[in-house]
DNA sequence: CTGAAAGCGCTAACAT
DNA sequence: ATGTTAGCGCTTTCAG
């Protein structure tokens, strides 16, 4: 099935067919009407390889992630690729297993298959900045979630900080003083995002929370040893930087028979599913996931009309959720029902925030 | 950077060019060397909408899903995208959120993307088939988890009925007899035959069994819902069809105030990541997901190579991975330590056993 | 072993 | 408003 075919069955040339299907020129109602009326019959679909390769455009994204088995990472790829499809484009999906030299093949690969543009989300804060920088002077790039130090691509993320300080506004507010950051201190911009922000928030409650942080990685294990290391100095709260850090940190809790939140309140990041079904339920900051994938694609899509102005760093506001792992003392004491009670419609609608 | 680039700086034709980076023929051996460096030091990659134009191959694979936020498919869709990137290809992906229009759609516009081969989990059992046949009849497909009827296409799955069976053997020589099943009667072929495996198996265990089944869906909601219908018959054991299920009924379990494992025991299904991480760690089925891509991506390549021998259907055995949800009676009784003892290793090398 | 040349299906000048 | 035609970059006959 050809534009040839289509030409042939409603008599007329193959580049009226083009313009009729492309919309690109003016064309008599009539033709138009018979050029669809056979395309629609002999089911002709356009040969993307040829308008790729005639045109400049092949209509497909890259989507470079460091492993699509992060929990946090499935529902961001699920509204990317819905938002892209709704345009008309596919998307190409590299999974780099958190290792830059993988990332920076594969982003190599995307660009000799001629994507358009790139959604990246680094796997190194410094060693995915070669590759991405190159490939953000080939085609129109945005970074997701992570940054790859300044200057480097538009980029787009939930505010780190502002999810920081609710937690720690909520921490405050429902009297809790020794507190301690259980974070990480990897290569991802988000965990030195996240401990600054700490530290810079911690001081209100207590003189030395600023001071009290454990650092490890992004993991449940991690939560595990941290509770470990931690524990003996008896605090009353644990503010964790992503979620898994906190099932990990509640598991061990758990086994050490700690009450949370009696003795102990647990705090998360990212509200991954685990987060809502853990027991008890993970207090957590929301990244507003739909508003994220929206605003990359938008982003994305002005390079892609031409706009070649300053670079952009759009940073979305998140919401707390309030659940169990962080129920005032005197409130929640194991009992399920009432805690679940407390759970769920604590978030307001966010409102994305940009910050120049 | 084209062929013609590499032709001139290394004084030969585009044919010749071609050839060596092909490795379609043979060429002189100095002239290989020449054009290599050439290549080299221009940085030149191949145009695959070229290729693909010329040729009939894009070096793409279209890979459908029904929703990847289901914690089972991302490290499924890991391990396809590594197997498939080894082999040079690239991926292209489409979650049509569990519908069966959109993925019609997507099928549609992946094959006028010419895509070379399709991998395809599809959404509905029923209303899936005529989307998934007619694209089987244009490219080599591979269904894979669920079905889409007899006939369709290649398939790859694990076999169901072997995962069931091993929990009823587990159940039976822990001493559990008054067992329920929670199950699903959505249109994924998976509900259909993880019920039916389990009404052949439960017979063995005590003659009401087989027909103590509960019918919801593949949800944590259900997993809540269906203890609240069945708990007053006080079962001793659930075996839920899927893992979200499980975690349903044990949050619901807890919050009544029933004792896992000792009033009752409760089973799962795929080994999603949440099943380790939940208190108590949820004993269930373990799919060989590597195992599963690989054989996938095994079945694709010998399409690809032209064999057209008749369909198969490929089921892999399945690990039973016991932990403290299932745990006897007599040795646990909420001691957290222990049970995390007690999980694990408990699995063995999945052997591949192809069902003709 | 190497080169010249014919297209793959499409779009965008350029003509009419 | 429509037709004719020249390629996009590559692979692959067909000659030499």
């Amino acid at each position: 099935m050809t534009l040839r075919d289509v030409a042939r069955a409603s008599g007329c040339s193959v580049a009226t067919v083009s313009r009729v299907l492309a919309g690109t020129r003016p064309v008599g109602a009539d033709t138009a009407r018979r050029v669809r009326a056979a395309a629609e019959k002999l089911g002709y679909r356009p040969n993307h390889a040829a308008r790729a390769l005639r045109g400049r455009a092949t209509g497909t994204v890259g989507l470079v992630l460091p492993q699509i088995t992060n929990p946090f990472y499935p529902a961001l790829v699920r509204e990317l690729t819905h938002a892209l499809h709704a345009e008309g484009r596919a998307v190409l999906l590299a999974d780099c297993d958190d290792d830059p030299v993988a990332e920076a093949e594969y982003i190599d690969d995307l660009l000799a298959r001629r994507v358009d543009a790139l959604l990246v989300i680094p796997a190194d804060e410094r060693r995915s900045r070669d590759a991405v920088a190159a490939a953000a002077a080939q085609v129109p790039l945005v970074l997701m979630d992570r940054d790859c130090g300044p200057g480097v691509a538009d980029s787009v993320a939930v505010d780190n900080s502002a999810g920081m300080a609710l937690v720690l506004g909520h921490l405050a507010a429902t009297g809790r003083r020794r507190v301690w950051f259980v974070g990480a201190d990897g290569t991802a911009s988000t965990a030195a995002e996240r401990r600054a922000a700490y530290a810079a928030g911690a001081a209100a409650l207590d003189e030395g929370a600023a001071g009290r942080i454990a650092l490890g990685d992004f993991s449940v294990a991690w939560g595990r040893a941290a509770v470990d290391l931690v524990w003996e100095a008896r605090p009353d709260a644990l503010v964790c930087a992503n979620d898994l850090i906190a099932v990990g940190a509640l598991q061990r809790l758990r086994e050490l028979g700690a009450d949370v939140p009696g003795d102990v309140a647990v705090t998360g990041f990212d509200d991954i599913p685990m987060a809502a079904l853990a027991a008890p339920g993970i207090t957590t900051v929301r990244q507003p996931v739909p508003e994220l994938a929206a605003e990359a694609t938008r982003l994305l899509n002005h390079r892609l009309a031409g706009d070649d102005g300053p670079q952009r760093a759009v940073r979305l506001a998140p919401d707390l959720v309030v659940r169990e792992s962080s129920a005032p003392r005197s409130t929640a004491r194991g009992d399920g029902q009432h805690a679940r009670a407390a759970s769920g419609r604590a978030t307001e609608v966010p409102v994305p925030r940009q910050v120049p």
